[in-house]
DNA sequence: ACCCCTGTTCGGCG
DNA sequence: CCGCCGAACAGGGG
């Protein structure tokens, strides 16, 4: 599921365990998810720290522990953060499991797509620090849109805006969200983009990332009702703006769904 | 049985 | 070396 609202809803998810100490980890070293990083060391540190803050950037969260303790988790496909009560059993598919006295924290991934990062430092992590920028920033601007854009002239704009080095948190449906409310064809090469068109996604990008945040990111309540991803996966759907059918192709290898009437 | 998938990474190709 | 694309990862759901 996870795109940046989602992820931000997740992350709130283990809130309130805040100010309380781990007092027990479970996981399984062998497991994918764990892949570049050491979990015997996460285990050994974490027990006996207090969760101390979380911070969300794109689809990437981090969760601060005492004694400069971090532990970073990307959500993959299928990755999901919840809660549960103190003397719970994972399943299968529960690889982290931080036990507090009153409360379980569990990542659960049935794909292992998601990922688990630890690290110890007081300086924090280094692969935290990307430098790009987070859509909802003043630093994500026209300016810095229209360089990315350069970047990549040969590419459909679609495949452009899931580069998480530009659209930090944009995934297959709010890509398709943001092309169809700047009414331009995902598949159109990112070179042949007018100005017009640049500027129509930039102000699409910050709207839709926006309005998610304050419904799904808020309390996972669905976008509004005239927006193309309660559409988008109907096999008769349409526009939401005249009732068009909507096109599927497949671009970059994902599912895409547009207006050929509203995008040109 | 078969095909699909809201993500990322890697190898091949031009 | 760079940019682009398809495959792979792994499991559940339609």
């Amino acid at each position: 599921m996870p795109e940046l609202a989602e992820v931000e809803w997740y992350r709130k998810q283990w809130n309130v365990g805040l100010g309380k100490k781990i007092v027990d980890v479970r996981l399984d070293g062998r497991n994918r998810v764990f892949r570049g990083t050491d979990p015997r060391e996460l285990h050994r540190r974490l027990v006996d720290e207090k969760f101390l803050s979380s911070e969300a950037r794109g689809k990437r969260m981090l969760f601060k522990f005492s004694s400069h303790n971090w532990l970073g988790i990307h959500l993959g496909m299928t990755g999901k953060i919840r809660v549960e009560s103190g003397n719970f059993h994972p399943n299968k598919h529960d690889h982290l499991v931080l036990y507090q006295s009153e409360r379980a924290l569990v990542f659960t991934d049935s794909r292992q797509f998601g990922r688990v990062r630890f690290h110890h430092g007081r300086e924090g992590p280094d692969w935290w620090d990307t430098g790009v920028p987070e859509i909802i920033s003043a630093e994500f601007d026209q300016r810095f849109v229209d360089r990315f854009l350069d970047r990549h002239r040969k590419a459909p704009i679609k495949s452009v805006v899931l580069l998480q080095n530009g659209f930090s948190g944009i995934g297959n449906w709010m890509a398709d969200e943001i092309l169809w409310r700047a009414k331009v064809r995902p598949p159109k090469r990112t070179g042949k983009l007018t100005r017009h068109e640049r500027a129509a996604i930039f102000r699409a990008t910050k709207f839709v990332v926006r309005r998610s945040l304050e419904t799904l990111g808020r309390n996972f309540t669905d976008p509004p009702k005239n927006w193309l991803i309660h559409q988008k996966w109907r096999r008769e759907g349409v526009c939401p703006l005249h009732r068009t059918l909507l096109r599927h192709t497949i671009i970059g290898g994902r599912t895409t769904a547009w207006c050929p009437r509203c995008q040109k």
